[in-house]
DNA sequence: AAGACTATCGCAACTTACCGCAATAGTGTC
DNA sequence: GACACTATTGCGGTAAGTTGCGATAGTCTT
């Protein structure tokens, strides 16, 4: 079953500006921005919409082919949804990004589910402090 | 020594408008939105910028008084930096938010320091992902 | 208390992210 | 392949938040 296929599988449509959304994520190596992608398709399509894209990267969650993370504070970053999962450290001042083993993070989510039936994303949102540089 | 007099020694003023970001943020119980704060300043001082109180927010902040929260995706949320700490569970379905102990949270901020290095502010982001219910 | 210095303010323009809507164009059916 | 159905698009608009700038007003010095 093709991508679009199972788009078209939930009735949904497979159309030029989504597969260009989808081929951008592929493209990128890491998180990228929405504003990114839209920037990136409209070098060669001018005439793709930013709105487009948006809708496209709120569809594509929807269906489970892309997730999207807050590294820094405003910003929403999107990926692949089958590229490997990671936590993320972000220092708050000097903006320095680390990519932390989900490991890490698992018996926090595991406690959250015992003691709170919580089923916590802990990729979702980057882990904010201070790198040990600027912790001194 | 007053804040008031904490502000001068770091070389800022103490503003009318400062006054009453701080007055509003002692007001409110819990997080409150800069939105909801320019909203509860202007309805009695309607000549005050909301752009004021947003710097006003960022500055108290740089000092110390205040800090913020990103509960759901969008808003940041502030509060009074003496205020008691906490984490949060937000439910994406829903929306529902639970408050927890951060000392539910305290081993995994342990060990990101002990293997990263890194000092985690736990309590900035919210921990998103699916309630009980929602999860089913 | 007057004056100088400059942090802060209010305003307006701008940016980013996202809707509403009418027009367009994928899809399944015949 | 033509057609009807409707998901999706591009456009214009909106709301929240941010920034540049000239004007204002705390604060310190004298």
């Amino acid at each position: 079953m093709t991508v679009a296929d199972d788009i078209r599988a939930k009735g949904m449509r497979m159309t030029v500006q989504r597969r260009l959304v989808l081929d951008a994520l592929r493209r990128a190596r890491h998180h990228i921005t929405a504003e990114e992608i839209a920037r990136s398709i409209r070098a060669s399509y001018p005439q793709i919409d930013p709105s487009t894209v948006y809708r496209n990267l709120e569809a594509l969650e929807r269906l489970g082919y892309v997730t999207h993370t807050h590294l820094d504070d405003r910003v929403t970053r999107w990926r692949r949804a089958d590229s490997p999962q990671h936590g993320h450290l972000v220092c708050r001042r000097c903006g320095s990004e680390e990519e932390i083993s989900m490991s890490v993070l698992a018996p926090l989510a595991k406690r959250l589910k015992g003691e709170h039936g919580f089923s916590a994303d802990l990729a979702h949102s980057a882990v904010v402090g201070l790198c040990r540089e600027c912790a001194g």
